[in-house]
DNA sequence: ACCTGAACACCGTTCAAGT
DNA sequence: ACCTGAACACCGTTCAAGT
């Protein structure tokens, strides 16, 4: 974890876990045996420290339930932007993968949906957080830990209005929406109509 | 390409790239400021292969076009699994990124929304198909192409149906659908209900 | 079970030097 | 502008050997 946090995900190497423990490389292939598999364990730990807020008068609210949930999952992707780029390429089968997957089928059936519409909820929605953060994390790549959301709109902003209006006029003219991409509002907006569409079918 | 698509994301070196041009490795640096920008090149360059096929009566009706754009999109995305992985790392600033989203903005603006609204949706219709194709990639990692759907639906099915039924019950009973995570029936039944929020709010 | 040491086949990037 | 060659500081993984 420390690794992944001041050098990013290609910073995770086996030499370096190694280096850390006193140990020599090989060592580490008592363990875990190969880097995969190392990467595959430090996701699903990164996925067990999402704790979701108890937020007043949630209770029966199954919708700002979801929300939450969601919310609390970016959060701590955003927290840890390392393991983004390492869920790319590890199943997310560990069992905190896991059990975060049955919080969100258990408030998805206490909304009234049955188990089908639960589990396509449930993986629209945990698509749509991973997409969220990887394109968050996309702006910032490099190690360490990302800066503020106000830099990042900030960044986005100065990069686009460098466009040119003539080859791409409606992106010139929603410059400011776009640059808040990367913003908490957007997600919980795009989250919204997701769950207007849920509770309309 | 020719590496990403034998050796998979982390097939792409300066090296190999070297080897397979005859070149001694340093002489990409004449092309390329470090091996960042060339992963950023190859993500552009796959985005400005995403083909919308031509599909009889949608004309005027944007809501198919949005759905074909999307689908478009995943389907290029999962047949070059190798820049998925990549995407995570590289701002998506590109010329065909950009002319992909402006694309995605007149759709939307012939829909009737206004600016702000076509951006917003325009950003989660990005986020859902980034994040659909990284969870299906993340289940059938390492190089080569994809696995055809069916083949990846029965490993899942397989992999999930070994879960005891006491820690996940809502997990163990909503398998079938939980397999199907990774299908295209999967992908538009999300998109169709954000699609639907969208068009109720 | 857990660790070492040597070895193999790789990396990205720099620098000075050539044409 | 484009390429070379040498060098530096790294990788993941294997194997045989120890305790």
């Amino acid at each position: 974890m420390a690794l992944l946090r001041e050098r990013g995900a290609e910073g995770v190497s086996v030499r370096g876990i190694a280096g850390r423990l006193g140990v020599v490389p090989t060592a580490v292939y008592t363990y875990f045996p190969n880097r995969a598999a190392v990467l595959g364990a430090l996701v699903d730990r990164v996925l067990g420290q999402v704790r979701v807020p108890p937020e007043n008068g949630m209770v029966g609210n199954w919708r700002a339930q979801v929300t939450a949930m969601a919310c609390a999952l970016r959060a701590q992707l955003l927290a840890e932007p390392g393991v983004v780029a390492l869920m790319a390429g590890v199943p997310l089968r560990g069992p905190h993968a896991l059990a975060l997957g049955e919080a969100l089928l258990d408030v998805l059936a206490d909304g009234g949906l049955d188990a089908t519409a639960a589990a396509r909820a449930s993986y629209a929605l945990q698509v749509y957080v991973l997409g969220a953060v990887a394109l968050d994390v996309a702006e910032d790549p490099g190690p360490g830990p990302l800066r503020p959301e106000a830099e990042r709109v900030a960044e986005r902003r100065a990069a686009l209005t460098g466009l040119a209006a003539d080859p791409f006029p409606r992106t010139a003219a929603a410059v400011d929406t776009i640059a808040g991409y990367v913003t908490e509002e957007q997600f919980r907006w795009g989250l919204d109509r997701f769950l207007d569409g849920l509770t309309a079918g």
